[in-house]
DNA sequence: ATCAGTGCAAAACATTTGCAGCATG
DNA sequence: CATGCTGCAAATGTTTTGCACTGAT
């Protein structure tokens, strides 16, 4: 259960270590996790994956951690669908920035990316009354195998 | 307190009618503020404005109401900020779609309306994998009097 | 007279907080 | 050995549900 740690996680260790946390057990347990995830996880979906993994942790500290990580940027919190918060690794570099697509059939989550979409937020982020500092462009609809 | 009926208003009224609904003095009210209200309220924003008003609504009718509403797609439901729902009154009409800013400073909600934004999703939504069918866009920063 | 519409109270969730004990630096 | 980290239990806040009663058709 131990693979190579993956950029993210190595930059959130570091990022944590520089911020003045200490090391903790259940931090890097919820930091493992979510740098070998590829959507994002709600913290009920981080606690069950933990219990039948290599740490359990408390429902408690898994919120505690998500919003520190939040506060330092290391995760993005995103509402996708009713009534449950999801987390993921945020990487510093808007080139990774990605949007989401929901289908309100299964429930599935499909992470995209679409530069036109960008640079088009980006001047509409000019022309609006307001000092934009992120985005979030969530589509619904039906997947693939739901809509045949 | 009987201002002239807004067209949106109507609408509703006449598609809860028709899709056999009995009619409901806690659900016109509903249905009345929402449709003199310019941005998107919650539940308990809903609940306070009627119960200072012409009638009473209990929380748990608000809620059943919204929900009708919804399912019949005559209100949009939307989460724009941490933890709760607000609901708006949806047009069918895709000319009077609009999108939302939020300050993450005082909370504030501004609708706005980009048409080359909605040009750009339109073409987005064809070259995904998927059948898109609504999106939901959010802008987050600060309003100009808390960037000032 | 029926059965949808509603209010009330209690339940069901997601999330947060308080506090006591453990463990890192 | 001080203080940050964590687990547990209880509190909070939103949304849902069960049930009895009211009111529209």
């Amino acid at each position: 259960m131990h693979e190579p740690a993956s950029p993210w996680v190595e930059r959130a260790t570091a990022e944590l270590a520089r911020a003045g946390y200490r090391r903790g057990g259940a931090r890097q347990a919820v930091i493992e996790l979510l740098g070998s995830q590829t959507c994002a996880l709600s913290a009920v979906d981080i606690e069950e994956a933990l219990r039948e993994g290599d740490r359990r942790v408390a429902r408690a500290s898994v919120y505690r951690i998500l919003d520190e990580l939040e506060r330092l940027d290391l995760v993005a919190r995103v509402e996708l669908v009713r009534g449950m918060a999801r987390y993921e690794p945020a990487h510093g570099d808007a080139r990774r920035h990605h949007d989401h697509l929901v289908c309100d059939d299964c429930g599935e989550l499909i992470p995209f990316r679409d530069e036109e979409l960008e640079r088009t937020l980006r001047r509409v982020s000019e022309r609006v009354p307001f000092a934009v500092e992120e985005h979030e462009v969530v589509l619904h609809g039906r997947c693939g195998s739901c809509s045949s």
